[in-house]
DNA sequence: TTCCTTTTTTGAACGCGTTCAAATAATTGC
DNA sequence: GCAATTATTTGAACGCGTTCAAAAAAGGAA
């Protein structure tokens, strides 16, 4: 959403808009509803749904979010009810594939909305981290007290690289990913038990840290130029 | 590469216009870089570029082959010295980000290659995967016995995971991503010296199976249909 | 050579996402 | 009221990836 309409009727034309698109999407696919379909079924020009919405990305973000929004409240109950960890995990992936199968050929616009930084897809991280630390707060017993701060972190990284072999699996029904996804979370689970060793969970610390580096090593990177440049090959 | 030439003009016609892709591709990037253009500096028609080529995904697919194997020329020869298993891991990486660095640009195309199972990616996963293997074999002292088998595939999954980073690091240089690779290497070869513990060797092994299951259990699966769909939500 | 089949090459078109200058409608200040 | 400013809406165009029917060239059998 790029130009906030300033008149009421602009709110509307805009609603309409979103509107129509989702109900082609779901109706047709990605590739099938293109702008001008788009434009069309909602009774406005071409170039008018570009001057509410800045892309066809723009939209999908939209749907994603929408998307995301529902999955939140529909399973942001069922995570209070003193389940194991395991169960919780295994609610929130599937509530999570669940919501996104009608859109499954949404998938590779759909990863890179989440893993581009550059867009509205700060409000979809946020939603998603809030549904892992529903699913952390809500476990019972709880996870291990060191690691119950940074765990939900933790299982967001997980369920991105799931969503992302979700978002490619080409298998029957994505057979294969939701396989993966049944089989993640006992093993995410026991990780978190296993994380009261102190060897586990230093290397749970190393992989966090991984993920997101502390700002002083960040800018330490950013001094040390390795300036070694490859010799331009002799092609 | 769809059609295979028949006659020695022809022959040497696809060789030109990958040749010319690929300097283009170099010079002015995946977007300026447009099949028009392409063909033009080629010399030929813009549908005869279609015809040894059945997409521009496809000649894209021909240039991160190229740079694999490029990269795998550079870096087997250094493995095989007897240096640690750190080291090795931090060659391979660095290597492969040094010799894609110039099409960072290209990132998205290139992750949609790997990750989707259709094109001809066989080829580049075989390079990834002998290169890991040569960088397990290669170090000294050996990783634990019980994953020496193992471990490139666990490498190449991690390997993949960093490329998703680097894909769409915005960052200038790639700084996050490049951190991420540096800080990598030395937390997967402490993972694979506690895999001799058993605690974490069962998690390996966990992690392992998950990518790819064994026939039998995915025979399991497309049986059972859950069935649960959704119920069509109000709207 | 001539005819026929196969391979190579082309021009024209389609629908796509996106941009832009210009037209219309609404709002505001006087 | 009217003019000036701002918000909305449009039509036409651009370059893109891709497709297709048909022309041109090459090769082989008679």
């Amino acid at each position: 959403m790029t130009t906030q309409p300033r008149t009421e009727k602009g709110q509307q034309t805009q609603a309409k808009l979103l509107a129509t698109a989702l109900e082609c999407f779901a109706k047709d696919g990605y590739k099938a509803s293109s702008m001008r379909v788009i434009a069309a079924k909602a009774g406005v020009s071409l170039s008018h749904a570009y001057y509410y919405f800045k892309s066809k990305e723009d939209i999908v973000a939209q749907l994603l979010l929408n998307l995301r929004r529902e999955q939140y409240e529909q399973c942001s109950g069922m995570l209070n009810e003193g389940n194991t960890l395991e169960a919780n995990i295994r609610a929130v992936l599937d509530s999570g594939v669940e919501a996104l199968a009608r859109y499954h050929d949404f998938g590779p616009a759909f990863l890179r909305l989440m893993l581009s930084r550059d867009m509205g897809n700060d409000e979809i991280s946020r939603i998603e981290l809030e549904l892992w630390e529903e699913v952390v707060a809500g476990s019972r017993p709880l996870p291990p007290m060191g690691i119950r701060r940074d765990l939900p972190k933790f299982l967001l990284l997980v369920s991105r690289q799931i969503f992302s072999a979700w978002a490619f699996d080409q298998s029957p029904q994505q057979r294969r990913s939701r396989l993966l996804m049944k089989n993640m979370a006992p093993v995410a689970a026991k990780f978190a038990v296993l994380c009261r060793l102190p060897v586990v969970r230093s290397l749970f610390e190393d992989v966090l840290a991984l993920m997101d580096p502390g700002p002083a090593e960040l800018a330490a990177a950013a001094k040390s130029t390795p300036a070694q440049l490859r010799r331009p090959k002799a092609s």
